[in-house]
DNA sequence: ACCTATTTATAACG
DNA sequence: TCGTTATAAATAGGT
């Protein structure tokens, strides 16, 4: 329903993913909106973003309909007595607490840690998740240090040209100048004798850390 | 965003109203479940129909949607609740779920995803915790197998003696067994005619598979 | 329930 | 957050 095609999954980018929250946010409370006016329906919407932040949509009156919510579900169970309320929070508590530890687990085997009673076959499987994460990490850096240098690259060429104009200004543009050159007239930084070079300051990127080690493991067989 | 443009207001016609009703619900219903996946936000839902049946969706448990719902309420009128234990558990959840989402981001960020505004610093200490981790992961499994290889040693070396044990049995244990070794005596599997082997059957621990790659990769040099 | 012309929502970008 | 626009998605009206 835009520019292209999204897959329905988490969106990685937080400022994306921000925008996008607002946006279909609104759009939803929008729609909430239309069926109850269209259909003559009771509709109560409740949006809390990750950052913990409350929106709200409610037909009528929130509270009402939360009440109708509860008169139904009372309907299919009994009260909601008061003790069933701190036996759900204690297992709501109990399962975040699994996750957390599962999560955890995973985590320090990640980190390369508490690696006892893993097969194999699960380092193996751990060795290439590995593999591929510092793949991706490694391409991300240089990909930043790339365009950091492309940046650099375009700024500097542009102070040069600056610079040849300048020199330009300074020392005349008649041919003669340019004759004369090999006398007493300086030239610009970074401008040879032999005319404009071809490519100007161009750092380059050489080849990641992981060079050296490479190297060396290999001289080790 | 049909046929024709349509006011928002009530539809008149009993059969249409349904059929929007139908129709529209399960967009809102669908919207709503994006927009929980999309934007890692808790969403909650309820509709009641002009007829009275309640449909609903919750990205989480609706119960857990309107307990926090009540709790943000609660701090705007600063209600004191009598049950103090309940209090506790909400707090000991939502501290939970924070650990969790903090985790969550740490992983994904260790699983190589979600790399999109961390610094070229960041990425360095990530790459080399993902190599210290790999290296250490790599270490293990490299222990697992050459103890595996040595238990399959030892285990040779029981069954060749005790195969030894079993051919002095057959063939008897007297001096004259041995000097008479290199006539008609045949000799046990694995012992050869120059005395007992100062190696039994040795397994060898190869390079590990990562050899190819790392050659292949070099010679690219 | 299905079909499709049309409206609406929204992804990508600035 | 706001504005724009090309495109994807929702859906009104009809069968």
């Amino acid at each position: 329903m835009g520019r292209g095609k999204i897959m329905i999954e988490r969106i990685d980018n937080s400022t994306s993913r921000q925008v996008t929250f607002s946006k279909r946010r609104k759009g939803l409370i929008k729609k909430a909106k239309e069926l109850a006016i269209l259909c003559d329906a009771q509709v109560g919407l409740l949006i809390f973003s990750s950052t913990g932040k409350l929106y709200e949509y409610a037909s009528t009156s929130m509270k009402s309909i939360i009440e109708r919510y509860n008169a139904c579900k009372e309907e299919q169970h009994h009260q909601i007595n008061p003790e069933a309320e701190v036996k759900f929070w204690k297992r709501e508590a109990e399962i975040l607490r699994q996750q957390l530890q599962i999560l955890q687990e995973n985590h320090r085997q990640m980190m390369g840690e508490q690696l006892y009673g893993l097969s194999v076959r699960s380092l193996q499987d751990l060795e290439n998740q590995l593999e591929m994460s510092l793949q991706g990490v490694r391409m991300k850096k240089e990909q930043i240090l790339k365009d950091e240098i492309q940046e650099l690259n375009r700024k500097g060429n542009l102070i040069f040209q600056e610079n040849v104009e300048l020199y330009k200004k300074v020392y005349g543009t008649t041919d003669s100048a340019t004759t004369s050159r090999n006398a007493f007239v300086p030239l610009p930084f970074g401008m040879h004798a032999g005319g404009p070079p071809q490519e100007l300051v161009q750092l380059q990127l050489c080849q990641p850390e992981q060079e050296a080690y490479e190297t060396s493991d290999t001289a080790t067989k």
